[in-house]
DNA sequence: CGCCAGGACGCCC
DNA sequence: GGGCGTCATGGC
């Protein structure tokens, strides 16, 4: 990682980076790409952190309107920018079919998210589509101006979500809340557990399967060993790992995944 | 219209 | 423990 300051903004540049792949893998549901000059601009949230950022050439961004101590203590580690993305991807491109999944986007960064949002987030994704999911978190953040914090969310009933529209998954939403509100769950301290405790912890959760288990392990904790297996992922193992995925992979696994995710389904 | 979606639950055996 | 129907909603 290398950057600048340039007037209010932050100038970026890290070649192991690509916007529209990172922002746009299903990671992440609350990215907008709008309209600018730039090769591309997203506006979105990081749980009540707001950002505008463009890709101005191939590895080159603009963080605008952003102090350096933002990047450094929220930015940077939001987009894991002191993790070294290239010598990750040496040890990928190993691997026949991950090499061919880094060749095809290889600018995907795994995003170190809110664990209370990837909770809430990622029991509104189970058995659904992301243009739906995103529709429905829009919706929730449009009634608290902005991510709402366990404390904002105590007391709701699944009637009382009746306008995010989401299904079944209301009365899941409400449990979670309950749970965090009462201090049965504590995400801070799952997220300090042996990683099979916590995937116990997270499944006391109604609505919170092995699958969305493994999503806010690693999406929203940061343990790049957690391997969620989707539809998607299930098609990968089945036709490129019959014999399982490898070992020396396990340990990042859940980015090696994130790549694969997005190959499979996006490849040509 | 039918099929599918970054699945989990409840019930059955 | 594994198998199966069901659960809302809307994108395509």
């Amino acid at each position: 990682m290398d950057y600048s300051i340039k007037n209010n903004d932050i100038i970026l540049s890290e070649k192991d980076f690509n916007l529209d792949e990172t922002l746009d893998c299903g990671q992440a549901f609350r990215w907008k790409k709008i309209q600018s000059d730039y090769l591309c601009t997203y506006e979105g949230s990081f749980f009540n952190n707001k950002l505008v950022i463009s890709e101005k050439s191939k590895g080159e961004f603009i963080l605008h309107n952003v102090s350096e101590a933002d990047f450094l203590e929220i930015w940077a580690d939001y987009f894991d920018l002191y993790t070294d993305y290239s010598q990750l991807k040496m040890i990928f491109s190993e691997d026949e079919t991950l090499s061919k999944a880094c060749n095809f986007a290889g600018g995907i960064r795994l995003l170190k998210q809110n664990s209370w949002e990837c909770l809430i987030s990622f029991i509104i994704s189970q058995n659904n589509n992301i243009p739906r999911i995103k529709g429905i978190i829009d919706r929730l953040c449009d009634n608290y101006s902005g991510f709402p914090t366990a404390e904002q969310m105590n007391g709701v009933t699944a009637d009382d979500l009746s306008y995010l529209r989401s299904g079944f998954r209301g009365k899941y939403l409400a449990h979670a809340a309950e749970c965090v509100n009462s201090g049965e769950i504590v995400l801070s301290e799952i997220a300090a557990a042996p990683i099979d405790e916590a995937r116990t912890a997270l499944k006391k959760i109604k609505g919170v399967g092995p699958k969305v288990a493994e999503c806010i392990l690693l999406f929203g904790m940061h343990r790049t060993e957690a391997f969620p297996i989707d539809v998607w992922i299930k098609r990968v193992l089945e036709e490129y790992y019959p014999n399982g995925f490898p070992n020396y992979l396990k340990e990042n696994g859940g980015i090696a995944q994130q790549y694969l995710f997005h190959y499979i389904r996006n490849k040509p």
